[in-house]
DNA sequence: CTGAATCCGCGGGGATACTG
DNA sequence: CAGTATCCCCGCGGATTCAG
């Protein structure tokens, strides 16, 4: 899936293509700054909209709810609206979402160890 | 690192704070979809410019160039040019590539695995 | 073939105001 | 407090051109 060398180019076999456009359609929405962020931010606790928007640092109200718009229709978050004056709204990762989460934390893994490599490389680059 | 409730304030620490917007400015750099596909897209084998390009579905050339710059600033892509004409440049992962590659293979895995769930959730959200 | 540079349009994304 | 809508601008990113 994703790139080519994983595809089957059979054109007769539309149901596969149709597949493999989804996966690069969801690739796209995953594989994104805000997304991980925030799917990060939420792990296994329950958030509403304002403490979101706090722990995930810099994003902006538009992002963040664009963002968790996009993830509760891929069904990764639980939206759950109190009807109560003023509102609330909590925010829970599902079962899909908390999967993707490990993959989150490998990135983050990744980041935290390569980091120092990382710094150096950059260093020898920026001359 | 990169979320709040990960990162201690101290504001006597300041190298701390460095890393860690160290460490959001490379996770931008890598949670990014092009990087992504690049990354997987070279995978064991090194490939040269032209045929990365044929193999990262949809990309352009500028993008092409500017994510592989970013990649090799960062240590991530090592850049061999051969002096001929026409002129050849093999581009292959390195250490840190292949490791990030791993964590891209499990986000290409969680699409896969979770492709239906997510196609149902975006038709019942889609009412 | 690789890649830097330029032009330019469109949309991402911020700020603000307004509803419930 | 949560969310939508509007305005608006900057920068992403595509197309094209030029160089080596």
């Amino acid at each position: 899936m994703v790139t080519k060398q994983l595809r089957e180019d059979l054109p007769e076999d539309a149901d596969l293509r149709r597949a493999d456009s989804l996966a690069r359609e969801i690739f796209s929405d995953v594989a994104n700054k805000w997304a991980l962020l925030i799917t990060e931010a939420l792990g296994e606790r329950t958030l509403r909209f304002s403490e979101l928007r706090n722990e995930v640092e810099g994003i902006s109200h538009k992002m963040l709810t664009q963002n968790l718009r996009m993830l509760e229709r891929n069904g990764l978050v639980d939206r759950k609206v109190y009807p109560t004056v003023p509102p609330r709204v909590d925010y829970t990762l599902t079962e899909p979402g908390r999967a993707l989460r490990g993959t989150v934390d490998a990135i983050c893994g990744w980041t935290h160890q390569y980091l120092g490599s990382i710094e150096d490389a950059r260093r020898r680059f920026d001359t």
